[in-house]
DNA sequence: AAATTAATTTAGATTTGTCTAAATTAATTT
DNA sequence: AAATTAATTTAGACAAATCTAAATTAATTT
């Protein structure tokens, strides 16, 4: 497999996020992703769709690949078991691991990553609950939702939290809401969208609407 | 402390390694090193010494400054500790630890080194017997010498091998020579430069002048 | 010491990734 | 449908790191 630069897996990084939710992606979104400008996301965009990396029609959007996706399923397996590697064996806290992974994951080297895998234990999630992909890029898919998306009184377990930062990691430890967590949704409230929830062997307890929007689960046993 | 690019990081770490044998480095010496150009070493100079870390007029050769020293053992803190991070945790064999640990040394953050050092118990010395800074940059300096200069029947510790081969890896496995091994010269042989070394409770065995050149002992208990 | 050779530096070009400002295309309003 | 606005692309410039070829300085020979 060929070798990209930390740019161009930057890039092909953030469309694979994109692409989750949006579908096609656009200039300006992926511009605003990466925190540059839409002239520079044009000029890369032609770049990767050289290297047929990407489906890109000017004016159109773009979308990855297959072996775009590919690439994009490698950076974010080195991704995630450097999180992995940094909050189990290094005592990173949650909030931390996100950065330094960032540069550690543009190390390619296909041993290094895969012996990794093996001392880590082939782990199957990384910190925020996301799922690691496999040595041939095979990815659990568990059907996330969004806490103020499950229905009342349906057992779920907490997977992951999108908004990462050391507040929202404070409020969860005071709550007692980490990843794996069990949990159910008791009542709703239309006048803020608060939600009390329900933690087994706990009393029930109100979370706000902010909070609840950064909580996502799948279905539980 | 400021951060300097990939290039500049091997450019200094280069010139620290040259130093501790030359005194004063020179260009062509430094382009041989990095496998570069003599123009592109003389622009690079020009930069690093803007930069303070360098004492370099033109055509004299240069040195770092005590700032530039402490760039480079912070290099060297990294390079030692992943290369002691693959070999103990990950079990990359010796020879193999050099090329992965060229670009893990180039993240650079400070909390990750220090934690990862933590994490390894900090260690003293890499795989290959060479000292790793600790995170002031302090260095164990054990007077190290060359095998071929070892007096005879002097009892000295193997602390570092030169040429980081598998094929150097392989003749010393089968010798059973290793980093901690103690063993004295027993004989020197002028027709070819090749001797006759003893390692307790072994036979004493006959090793070339190429294997010899290229073992570092200290002088041991 | 003049001539030759070796080492080093300068000048100018190239590549990668970025930018600003202008031009173009698409979408939306009226 | 023409005009306006938004999104995107093009054109041209810049910085970093490199290169080749030419010029300069230092070292060595004769």
């Amino acid at each position: 497999m060929l070798n990209y630069s930390t740019s161009e897996e930057n890039y092909i990084k953030a469309i694979f996020h994109l692409q989750q939710s949006d579908g096609n992606v656009t200039t300006n979104e992926l511009a605003n992703e990466l925190k540059t400008k839409p002239a520079s996301v044009t000029d890369m965009m032609k770049k990767l769709k050289a290297k047929k990396l990407l489906n890109y029609q000017p004016y159109q959007g773009f979308r990855l690949t297959s072996d775009g996706n590919k690439v994009a399923l490698g950076i974010i397996r080195r991704h995630r078991l450097w999180e992995y590697f940094l909050a189990e064996k290094l005592k990173f806290t949650w909030d931390e691991v996100h950065e330094v992974a960032e540069d550690l994951e543009h190390v390619t080297n296909k041993k290094l990553i895969d012996k990794l895998d093996e001392f880590l234990g082939f782990p199957r999630v990384d910190p925020h609950g996301d799922p690691i992909p496999d040595a041939n890029g095979k990815i659990e898919i568990s059907k996330k939702i969004c806490l103020t998306e499950l229905p009342l009184n349906t057992p779920a377990i907490v997977s992951s939290v999108s908004d990462q930062s050391s507040e929202i990691l404070e409020l969860l430890e005071h709550k007692k809401i980490a990843i794996g967590t069990k949990l159910e949704v008791k009542k709703k409230f239309d006048f803020d969208n608060s939600m009390e929830i329900k933690i087994r062997q706990q009393p029930p307890f109100t979370i706000s609407k902010q909070l609840s929007e950064n909580i996502f689960v799948t279905h539980g046993s």
